[in-house]
DNA sequence: AAATCGTGGGC
DNA sequence: TGCCCAAGATT
């Protein structure tokens, strides 16, 4: 990409009309309130913010950080304590993964959550985006950060995008993130644009009207909805293996410190109305989740004794 | 490196 | 209703 998509002018002036928006309608949230920043919560609300909406984790937090109010709390955690807290927040292997994570920060680090984004990038269940938000808005390090709200501003700013679904690559977008970074900013300036994002600029029916930079964007007042799939034939989808282990996980957590047999969850599965469930494939998503450690099995009398992994 | 990893809400 | 989407990471 060249360096010359905007002028230094128009640059500076998209930079001022963001963050003084921000300074005046920033969302509120539970990982926003501490001055400064408290890195333990920046990291377990980044890592809950994975592919799940604020509105969620701005509600779950509060109570997850009063089980765990430190890092030494968290990375202490057995599986069954952080599965049953992780409840509603989808993707229970990021669960294990934060604990691990904790865990190593605890073993490796004197408890010290590092600011140097290479190491937090070897951390479990922290990858390129994650590494960049905690250096940027726990550390207040001036690095980009790209997540999909900013992908999508910078694909639909910077050249009238076919449809919703017409985005900058990854890599270009990462790109852009430095080539647009304001000086001393990155912490304000990225969480404005996430801010941006989530409220005008969304994948579908932008808000294009209420958003501050429109007059800034090249795609202002024209994207499209994408295509509605061809939608050839009635082609029934499997139901993803994932939706049975959460179906499987929650039954485990509502059914609290009791273990239950597989046929019990067969039948429990059974009666939600849902009939492509059968023995061998239920055995199969069982030994996956004993693999995962998200569960434990054991055989009595020929029956399979399903609980939460300690 | 394409697939897989939950869950809830919007339309 | 069924499909899409959401502060991505891992293998």
């Amino acid at each position: 990409m060249k360096k010359d998509i905007l002028s230094r002018h128009q640059k500076l002036s998209i930079h001022k009309t963001v963050l003084t928006w921000f300074t005046y309608n920033q969302k509120k949230l539970p990982w926003r309130s501490a001055t400064p920043p408290d890195p333990y919560i920046v990291l377990l609300s980044e890592v809950m913010l994975q592919q799940t909406q604020t509105s969620r984790i701005a509600e779950k937090l509060p109570a997850f950080l009063e089980q765990f109010p430190t890092l030494e709390a968290l990375a202490q955690a057995t599986n069954k304590e952080i599965i049953l807290a992780w409840q509603g927040m989808g993707y229970n292997n990021r669960a294990l993964r934060l604990r691990d994570c904790a865990k190593t920060i605890v073993d490796h680090y004197y408890g010290i959550i590092p600011d140097d984004i290479d190491i937090l990038r070897t951390l479990p269940g922290i990858g390129e985006y994650t590494s960049s938000a905690i250096a940027s808005f726990a550390f207040s390090q001036n690095v980009p950060v790209v997540d999909v709200n900013i992908r999508r501003i910078f694909s639909r700013l910077l050249r009238k995008v076919a449809n919703n679904h017409d985005m900058l690559s990854e890599k270009e977008s990462w790109e852009i993130a430095g080539i647009l970074l304001p000086k001393n900013h990155s912490n304000l300036w990225h969480q404005a644009l996430m801010d941006i994002g989530s409220l005008f600029c969304t994948s579908r029916s932008p808000r294009c009207h209420d958003c501050p930079i429109s007059s800034h964007c090249q795609s202002a007042f024209a994207v499209i909805d994408g295509e509605k799939t061809p939608k050839k034939e009635p082609t029934h989808r499997a139901i993803p293996h994932r939706i049975w282990r959460g179906k499987i996980i929650e039954l485990l957590r509502q059914s609290n410190h009791h273990s239950e047999n597989a046929n019990y969850i067969l039948h429990a599965l059974f009666q939600e109305n849902i009939s492509t469930l059968d023995s061998d494939f239920l055995d199969y998503i069982l030994k996956k989740l004993e693999s995962n450690n998200l569960i434990e099995l054991q055989t009595i009398n020929n029956t399979i004794i399903v609980s939460l992994k300690e």
